[in-house]
DNA sequence: CACCCTTTGAAGCTC
DNA sequence: GAGCTTCAAAGGGTG
């Protein structure tokens, strides 16, 4: 729905809409919740209110943010004000994650291999559980255990978690949480991404939270085993650097929000983000003294570091926390970090210091190095928070069109003052955005058309100058070899992916094709409900392929196996199913063939569910439409919204197969019923952001005889 | 070693 | 637009 609304067009895609958050009880008669809707760089919130006393009206209701200094409000309405007590918001960590089971975990750990790796161990509260720790990791950041693979530690004290999860970017990240209760309760993080920046930034928050959740009270219980903190510097920088991780103001535990500076208002918190501006919070923490050791996973005797993949339980390092190894960094000693002239990073996840470039800070809604504005301390022209019709104006390929306006066209800040922001610099296909916008990731800018330095497509147009002889040098000389990008896992791949294992421990069972088929059976006897996990996955799969690959097409992977054989022919064997033991066929044709359209009531299922839709129109003609579910639903929905299940279903996989285009089509041109458009309340939540759904048209008359046998439920 | 088998869904290709 | 093909995962089976 918020795609329709102009205001909000220019988000970009959603990543995310989080579950509602009831900000009161019911007490003042007024239940008020907030659902977050999360986009790569925005966070839109919805205010739901219900009203439940009979004899008042509320009018002009609005809800006033407030302790938003982290964020930029870039859409305001004014509006009276209506005063309530709320609960904090909080913008946590898992709200830019979404969960993602990976049943190939270990092997995608190690392609991602070690070189963004971040590595922390945190101590954990004594009284805690390794149930509870795990609990509140998973909680925290969002991300899917993939435990049960093969992986964990069968021990009461000891355990080993493997979290994947989605970031709002859309890669993938991986944490590996070692757990060790047994003599000093701590946690050891590993953290991989593809994208490292990622990393960076999920490290610093997990940081902070970790550093939070064990010291509510602000007094350091690691003291208790032996931690000493340290005065920090900050660089001279340090006026336009956003927060560094330790500036960061520490978060309650997520279930400790924060109580409303005001009680008048929704206070906007951030419970792990929230940006403290003073500078003297950057450096004295509570006055506690910091050091910051590195050396966990150092081989005293050459130097190296190791991928330990065991949990140290004795040993110094399990008295320092956060220990931090990056392999790929030079180990720098306890003495390197004191006496060194430069800057000690306040934070170990970077050990370079951020010498007035910060490392990206994902969480952070401004990436450009700059903390957000404030409408005065930005050009007029374009700190309008009035409404997006600025931001509409934009180019896509200059910026990107959700930018905050704060970061938009400043004389001072802006792009052309910016080396990093290039209005000429051209667009990685990959990122439709450009990179010019987020220079943290190339402090140092950008060789022209150097593009993102994680996909490096042979099709990339700046290997072109645009004539044919460039071209053909790249298409006959060079002919770089694309690398094998593989169709993202529709809905069913997901859910065989996840239940294989299952099914292989409950049965005997070791042929593939025979266990595929069981799967089969189990996804046909699967509700719905259920079966909208997975598709709801696809879809977001979908998407991340597409983002990570824009220029890919499922046409690059054909003839990939045919290539394979010796004559470059694939000797597979021409489907030749006539029929099942059950009547069904998979040759559509021949159910079409024998019985014609006409008689599409003794198709066999199989061809019924595959058959496109034939709609039927109102005023009886037959037409041809492109899936529109509504076929069903709105011509002869008079019979289909109560129908049996397996009618529904029918229905539901055709609003699988119909395009939201064509349901907007749908809409807008279909004159023969009065169509209205509705909240839907669950179902079908993953066809359509907008969650639209038909009504149902007044009945109908019975159709005539011939006109029955083309009732829309199997003509999808 | 490479493909087959087997499932469903998505997307591309052919007519 | 309909019908068909290909590929995605998985791993034992097969030539």
């Amino acid at each position: 729905k918020l795609t329709f609304i102009p205001k909000f067009a220019n988000l970009g895609p959603l990543f995310k809409i989080c579950s509602p958050v009831a900000l009161t009880s019911n007490d003042a008669g007024n239940i008020i919740t907030c659902t977050k809707h999360i986009y790569e760089h925005h966070i839109l919130l919805q205010f739901d209110i219900i009203h439940t006393l009979n004899d008042y009206l509320l009018e002009c209701v609005t809800v006033q943010l407030e302790s938003y200094d982290e964020f930029e409000i870039i859409a305001y309405i004014p509006c009276l004000l209506i005063k309530c007590n709320l609960d904090n918001i909080d913008i946590d960590m898992c709200d830019y994650i979404q969960p993602v089971l990976k049943s190939n975990w270990k092997a995608l750990w190690t392609q991602m291999g070690s070189k963004h790796e971040v590595r922390e161990t945190y101590a954990l509260s004594i009284s805690t559980t390794v149930e509870d720790s795990i609990e509140e990791l998973i909680d925290y950041t969002g991300m899917q255990n993939c435990e049960h693979m093969d992986n964990f530690i069968e021990d009461q004290m000891t355990r080993i978690v493997y979290l994947a999860g989605i970031y709002c970017s859309g890669d993938d990240v991986l944490i590996r949480a070692k757990i060790n209760l047994s003599t000093i309760a701590r946690i050891q993080l590993s953290i991989r991404s593809t994208n490292q920046l990622a990393v960076k930034g999920i490290a610093a928050d997990l940081a902070a939270y970790y550093d939070t959740f064990n010291n509510p009270t602000s007094q350091n219980p690691r003291s208790t085993i032996g931690i000493k903190r340290e005065r920090t510097t900050p660089p001279s920088s340090q006026s336009i650097t956003p927060p560094l991780p330790s500036q960061i103001e520490t978060p309650s535990k997520r279930t400790h929000r924060r109580q409303s500076s005001s009680a008048t208002s929704t206070s906007f918190s951030t419970t792990s983000r929230t940006r403290t501006t003073s500078q003297s919070t950057t450096t004295t923490e509570g006055g506690d003294e910091v050091k910051i050791f590195t050396s966990s996973a150092v081989n005293e005797a050459n130097g190296q570091t190791t991928d330990d993949d065991d949990i140290d339980v004795d040993g110094i390092d399990d008295r320092l926390s956060p220990v931090v190894v990056e392999p790929a960094s030079p180990v720098k000693t306890t003495t390197d970090t004191l006496n060194s002239d430069t800057p000690p990073s306040i934070h170990p996840s970077f050990p370079n210091g951020y010498g007035g470039l910060f490392p990206y800070f994902p969480m952070l809604p401004y990436f450009n190095g700059y903390p957000p504005q404030t409408p005065t301390s930005t050009n007029n022209s374009t700190t309008n928070l009035q409404g997006f019709d600025k931001l509409r104006s934009i180019s896509p390929g200059m910026y990107p069109p959700s930018m905050p306006m704060g970061l938009l066209g400043s004389p001072t800040r802006g792009n052309l003052s910016n080396p990093m922001f290039n209005p000429h610099q051209s667009l990685h296909p990959s990122f439709p955005y450009g990179q010019q916008w987020r220079p943290n990731l190339f402090p140092f800018g950008l060789p022209f058309g150097s593009g993102s330095p994680r996909h490096h497509h042979s099709q990339h147009p700046n290997l072109f100058d645009g004539t044919e002889r460039s071209l053909n040098t790249i298409l006959n000389n060079q002919k770089p070899k694309k690398p094998h990008i593989k169709k993202p896992l529709n809905a069913f791949m997901l859910f065989m992916k996840e239940q294989r294992p299952h099914v292989i421990a409950k049965c005997v069972l070791k042929e593939s094709s025979q266990i595929n088929k069981v799967l089969g059976q189990k996804w046909k006897e699967l509700p719905r409900s259920e079966q909208d996990k997975y598709y709801e996955m696809a879809k977001e799969e979908r998407i991340r392929h597409m983002k990570e690959h824009p220029g890919w097409s499922a046409r690059d992977n054909y003839g990939i196996r045919k290539k394979r054989t010796q004559n470059g022919l694939a000797h597979k064997k021409p489907r030749e199913k006539i029929q099942t033991e059950n009547g069904d066929c998979v040759n559509q044709k021949k159910c079409r063939a024998r019985f014609g359209l006409e008689q599409q009531g003794q198709w066999c299922k199989h061809c019924k569910r595959k058959k496109k839709c034939t709609r039927f129109t109102e005023d009886g003609c037959l037409s041809n439409g492109d899936g529109i579910n509504g076929s069903g639903n709105l011509t002869g929905a008079e019979s289909s919204l109560d129908e049996e299940d397996e009618e529904d279903e029918d229905l539901n996989d055709e609003s699988r197969d119909s395009n939201e285009e064509n349901k907007m089509n749908l809409t807008l041109t279909n004159n023969h019923n009065p169509i209205k458009i509705e909240q839907l309340p669950q179902v079908h939540s993953h066809l359509h952001p907008l969650h639209l759904s038909i009504a149902r048209p007044p009945p109908q008359p019975p159709l005539p005889q011939h006109q029955q046998l083309l009732q829309p439920q199997f003509f999808h």
